[in-house]
DNA sequence: GTCCTAGTTCAAGTCGGCTTGAGGTCAAGT
DNA sequence: ACTTGACCTCAAGCCGACTTGAACTAGGAC
């Protein structure tokens, strides 16, 4: 079977039970019925919610998921908006990709001050 | 001079006075000196605020940034934590850039529901 | 001297994203 | 029949990161 309960989501997914109620509340996920008041989930919230939780650390808002994906793991049908989120995340990544050099560096360096470092200045003129 | 006020700081910055203040009684900025009551900044303090932003970007929290970087933008002396957090930035990217891809496609894929779509499954299969 | 502007302090409030706790439901096991 | 364990609801609480507001200060222009 496809369906499974709450506990086994939260054994898969990691998120815990608190937090799947409060999705569900905010419209982030649904479960297909329920079994007496207990929820029942299709083993498909687990790929939602691996969706939602990459979106989190994009630095997205529960509402602006929302906004990109129907409960269901739809993309929304705007396209522009789904675009134009791409785009937020290249300039997001590209940040990242410095800062992560820049620790990397950080973490090698000697320079007294990292300040003073040229390596760190050419990163960072780049913010 | 390098030393400037809070209002020029704001308006390079783009930073909210009263997220600096904020910011320095959480020990993440320092002002040179006072005159009277006004904090005097050094023209570094610029430099320090794109770092902050680019980790909170990144999704640090204040806590992190703060065991990261001393407030005069030195990075922490715990060259391990630094690798660390490269790596933990590396996994972030990672996931950002498959998300951006996933994006991307969703704006253009014309299949039924997402989750029925073959590049999406693919995608989210590395999550 | 007094008014303006830019700054200050400190306490309280806001917002997003959950978490916690008290008390209830329900099916299964003994 | 009763207990156990997994689940439930609903309201309230918490935490991080700021923001807001009220009341104060300091320096310059008039």
């Amino acid at each position: 079977m496809d369906e499974i309960g709450i506990g086994e989501v939260v054994r898969r997914s990691g998120v815990p039970a608190s937090t799947l109620r409060y999705y569900e509340e905010r419209g982030l996920i649904t479960c297909v019925r329920r079994q007496g008041l207990a929820r029942v989930f299709s083993v498909a919230v687990l790929e939602q919610l691996a969706l939602i939780g990459v979106c989190r650390t994009a630095g997205f808002s529960l509402d602006e998921i929302l906004l990109m994906f129907s409960p269901d793991g739809r993309p929304s049908p705007n396209r522009e908006m789904l675009a134009a989120k791409a785009d937020e995340l290249d300039e997001t990544i590209r940040k990242l990709a410095l800062m992560r050099d820049d620790l990397r560096h950080a973490a090698a360096c000697r320079a007294p001050t990292h300040m003073e470092c040229p390596t760190f200045r050419r990163v960072l003129g780049q913010f």
